[in-house]
RNA sequence: ACCCCGGUAGCUCAGUUGGACAGAGCAGCGGACUUCUAAUCCGCAGGUCGCGCGUUCGAAUCGCGCCCGGGGUACCA
């Protein structure tokens, strides 16, 4: 496959990113360092963490007035052990170790552990943030290797809405899993090699027209495909010789190797021209043709090993141990079929990478697929970690899109419909902008809005499309997020321009007011966020905790006066937004949205 | 028939894996721009967490049984 711009350019794929935090030896994640103080307080209470059930460990409040993170241990252990919660409580806090970042602690209620974090060290933690490249985000992830494999559509036909999610979830997990240190290779693992070609190699050759070929190549391909892919249901015939196609092109037949080659061309520049918008890449662009060659090895091994066999005709493993219905591993035509190139996959990429895991990020349909190429791989000795992150399909309000009802939204009108929205908007609110500029601010705001309605939500829900949800600029949206960082980039601009020579990084942080400590616990609760958010495979973890984290510094800003505030308190609060803006900026990286200094 | 998801305010969705009184955004109503960006902020109203049993100090969250919706179940991917 040729090399395009899709691919990362320039950066080697072991390469360690960003500078090494200083502090890298301690951990400074308040949830670590409250969660080790509190097993060591039970500890030496005298009590065994065996007999928590569940666990010991802190988690961040709902409510400020049960302090910022709270220990529930004591209440599950006191039936174990056979004393009050409550003096359990008690003497766990009266042991607890004295660690700078802990306040105070106190009991309440039926039993809980309530946490307080200390002022001073809110304070001093927060100023670190504000050189911290990594933003206090500890490397769980040093010297281990991962390699995802997301935004891999089955090429010859556009993209439409449905294909947002696997690059754009991919995307920020990917992201995520670098900036915890990971070494990461994101794969692009195109469907080039399927069934879909001996339909489509059919459909071209009976009802292909040149001309539109020339003047609209995917349209042209999706036409014929669906012409194509209509008769193969009603007409055996047909879908049989589309079947043989797609054998001679496997057995390296020249002429369905040239159209082949052609198809798979025109698709790479449309993938290239919208990935390009949505600013989508990877580390390799291999499509399944990639390991075209090991598929008939990959079959010979599983023979050997006594995991394939014969069954009507075709070659299947069967997986009675793990309760999953037969897996074909080669057609009865000889064809090989997804579950075999997938096989083939893992088998070169574990040759060449190494990796301890390997991430797949696509729609719920493939649960069932990837359960038995998972379950065949580890029968075959592999102990690289294989995990799904599957997500909901898209809907319509009217049901699931289908191109012959022509229903089919096309992410690029998505993308187009976006930044006309957000330029409407752009022009009303700062007419005095140069258009070039609006036209700029529009395209990141758009594609913004568009990213974030997706990845805001659950993944593993149904997402039902709506523009208005798609490309909503206001509440829970994207463009919220850019312009409260636009907000904060301005207000330091006057600052500078008010103060010439001030720096208001000289001075410390204070608490004045309630909403900065507010602030503050959230800015130090980032790192936890973003590796929960990895962990769990939900960028929409993180969505929630910046638009969180926006919405109190707006109404920190609403509230109080910045620039107007005396000297000193001014320095704190402009520098207070600071550090907002860079958690911002960092946090909407990661999701893969543009920040903007003036919206 | 079986397997996997989902059901929370009028609508769209959160809910940190069993914690304290269930939260946002839209939409609705009422306020705040001669002032650091009003793409904003403040307030009001809005709930049988699908239904029923159960588990326990404690359930939207866990178990069982139903009801609805989506997806999947060997030669598509």
């Amino acid at each position: 496959m040729q090399a395009n711009s899709v691919l990362r350019g320039g950066r080697g794929v072991g390469m360690m990113r960003g500078v090494m935090s200083e502090q890298d030896a301690e951990s400074s994640v308040p949830a670590d360092v409250l969660t080790a103080a509190v097993r060591e307080g039970f500890a030496r209470a005298g009590f065994a963490e065996a007999d928590v059930p569940g666990g010991l460990s802190v988690v961040a409040t709902a409510n400020p007035a049960f302090g910022d993170y709270q220990c529930n241990a004591a209440m599950p252990l006191a039936k174990a052990v056979g004393r009050a919660p409550r003096r359990i409580a008690e003497s766990v806090i009266a042991a607890l170790p004295a660690h700078p970042c802990l306040g105070r602690a106190e009991a309440a209620g039926p039993g809980f552990i309530n946490l307080f974090l200390d002022d001073a060290w809110l304070c001093k933690q927060g100023a670190a943030l504000g050189t911290d490249p990594r933003l206090g985000v500890p490397r769980t992830g040093r010297g281990r290797t991962i390699v995802m494999d997301y935004g891999g559509p089955n090429i010859t036909k556009p993209l439409h809405i449905g294909h947002l999610r696997s690059p754009n979830i991919g995307g920020a997990l990917d992201r995520m899993y670098r900036l915890l240190g990971y070494r990461v290779i994101a794969d692009s693992h195109l469907g080039d090699w399927g069934t879909q070609f001996g339909i489509t190699i059919m459909g071209y050759r009976e009802y292909g027209d040149a001309e539109a070929m020339e003047r609209a190549p995917m349209e042209e391909l999706e036409r014929v495909y669906v012409k194509s892919y209509e008769r193969s249901r009603r007409d055996e015939a047909w879908l049989t010789r589309c079947r043989e196609e797609l054998v001679k092109l496997q057995a390296g037949d020249a002429e369905n190797t040239a159209l082949w080659k052609r198809f798979v061309a025109l698709s790479l520049e449309e993938l290239d021209r919208i990935y390009g918008r949505l600013g989508v890449s990877f580390d390799l662009v291999r499509g399944e043709s990639y390991y075209r060659d090991r598929l008939r090895e990959t079959v010979a091994v599983l023979r050997e090993r006594g995991l394939a066999r014969p069954s009507e005709g075709a070659l299947a493993v069967f997986l009675e141990d793990e309760k999953l219905p037969p897996c074909i591993v080669r057609k009865s035509d000889g064809g090989f079929n997804y579950a075999t190139t997938d096989i083939a996959t893992v088998m070169s990429r574990v040759e060449e990478f190494q990796p301890d895991r390997i991430v797949y990020v696509t729609d719920e349909r493939q649960q069932l697929h990837f359960r038995q190429v998972f379950a065949i791989c580890r029968r075959l000795g592999y102990d690289t970690a294989l995990e799904h992150v599957w997500f909901g399909l898209m809907r319509l309000p009217e049901g699931t899109f289908s191109t012959r009802e022509g229903t089919v939204i096309r992410l690029e009108a998505l993308l187009d419909e976006a930044e006309r929205r957000a330029l409407a908007v752009v022009q009303a609110a700062s007419p005095d902008m140069p258009a070039a500029r609006q036209a700029e601010v529009a395209r990141a705001v758009g594609v913004g809005a568009v990213k974030y309605a997706d990845l805001s939500q659950n993944p593993q829900s149904v997402v039902t499309f709506t523009w208005d949800k798609a490309l909503a600029l206001d509440g829970n949206s994207g463009p919220y997020l850019q312009y409260a960082y636009a907000r904060i980039a301005g207000v330091r601009n006057k600052y500078d321009a008010r103060f010439p020579g001030r720096d208001p990084e000289t001075e410390p942080l204070r608490l004045s007011e309630p909403v900065e400590r507010e602030l503050l616990i959230r800015l130090v609760r980032f790192p936890e966020t973003v590796r929960r958010a990895a962990e769990s495979g939900k960028p929409s973890i993180v969505t929630d905790y910046l638009y969180d984290l926006a919405q109190v510094y707006s109404a920190y800003y609403q509230a109080v006066p910045f620039l107007k505030a005396p000297a000193g308190l001014r320095e704190s609060r402009v520098r207070l937004g600071g550090v907002t803006a860079r958690v911002l900026r960092r946090g909407l990286e990661l999701l893969g949205i543009e920040v903007l200094e003036r919206i």
